[in-house]
DNA sequence: TATTGTTATACTCTATAACTATA
DNA sequence: TATAGTTATAGAGTATAACAATA
């Protein structure tokens, strides 16, 4: 536990603050439509996709892992991985090193859905965001912010947070 | 209507997107514990609230002005400046000036949760943003993203949107 | 006719707590 | 005892369409 600095943050510490907070939201908000219109996805089942499709060698994920990266909650997970599976893009099967895991993969038909939804995806990423950032500008942007995610990811887990708490 | 670019993005550029996507993420679900807990307010309120009592001079705005800058639809601002108002942290007016319009402003009890709440919230947002990022990089941050919500606030309002495209 | 705002409604999503099963 | 995951449940939030009132 730090000390807190009681000082209130200046314009320029909260200009950065809200113009993250309002792009992040706008985009999320452009993104969505598409993915719902191309892909009948929402966001979180998008991430699930993308993390399992782009993001593994192999497809599969862990629940617990796939959790801390993409939702908040367990049960939040269980629900989206529910939606996913019953739509045929996943598939849920017990570990074979710890019974008490579940590993999700992503299907051929998951794989088909990302490659039918990323076109048009990467059409909103390129007009909204990376088009007024530039080449210099986007390079720049994600030196930032990688390692504040990093930063914040290196915080206690969402997923067995509140568990642990008890 | 732009052509669009068959090409896939990049690491980098998908390093960027996802970085932006995910530190929001995470940052608002972070602020939105601490609103909670310190003011029982979502996130949306409390931009409500500080869209008026920061964001303008006089503490007031129109309620399509505000879905505008906040919310995405006519029915969510409703739904929002509803509780606000039950609460009694903001009032609502017809406007002088044009009968149809309603004017929502900021109460000294508003004014008084938002001052409430923003120390624990500065707090959150410094050690989970701005602490990593450094000054240079809180600047830079800034200077890179304030354009960027320009550009995607220069498209087509959100709440007349839908209502326009009939 | 177009715009402002509200209402009714239905739906999606999320989190909490209780529970089962395995380590 | 601790961890992985599910279920039941309840609550918050959002959007759509239909509506009333004013410009």
């Amino acid at each position: 536990m730090t000390a807190s600095d009681p000082r209130p943050l200046d314009d320029e510490q909260l200009g950065a603050y809200f113009a993250l907070m309002d792009v992040a939201s706008l985009l999320r908000h452009a993104v969505e439509q598409q993915l719902r219109e191309a892909g009948d996805l929402s966001y979180v089942q998008f991430q699930l996709l993308a993390t399992l499709g782009l993001g593994t060698p192999t497809g599969t994920a862990r629940m617990t892992d796939l959790a801390d990266r993409v939702v908040y909650s367990r049960s939040g997970l269980t629900y989206q991985a529910g939606l996913l599976e019953a739509a045929g893009l996943v598939t849920r099967a017990p570990s074979e090193e710890d019974e008490r895991s579940v590993v999700v993969s992503i299907t051929d038909a998951g794989r088909e859905v990302l490659r039918t939804v990323l076109p048009g995806h990467t059409d909103v990423v390129r007009q909204q965001l990376l088009e007024p950032l530039s080449r210099r500008g986007t390079s720049a942007l994600a030196g930032l912010l990688t390692p504040v995610r990093d930063h914040m990811r290196a915080q206690p887990p969402r997923s067995a947070g509140r568990r642990r708490r008890r």
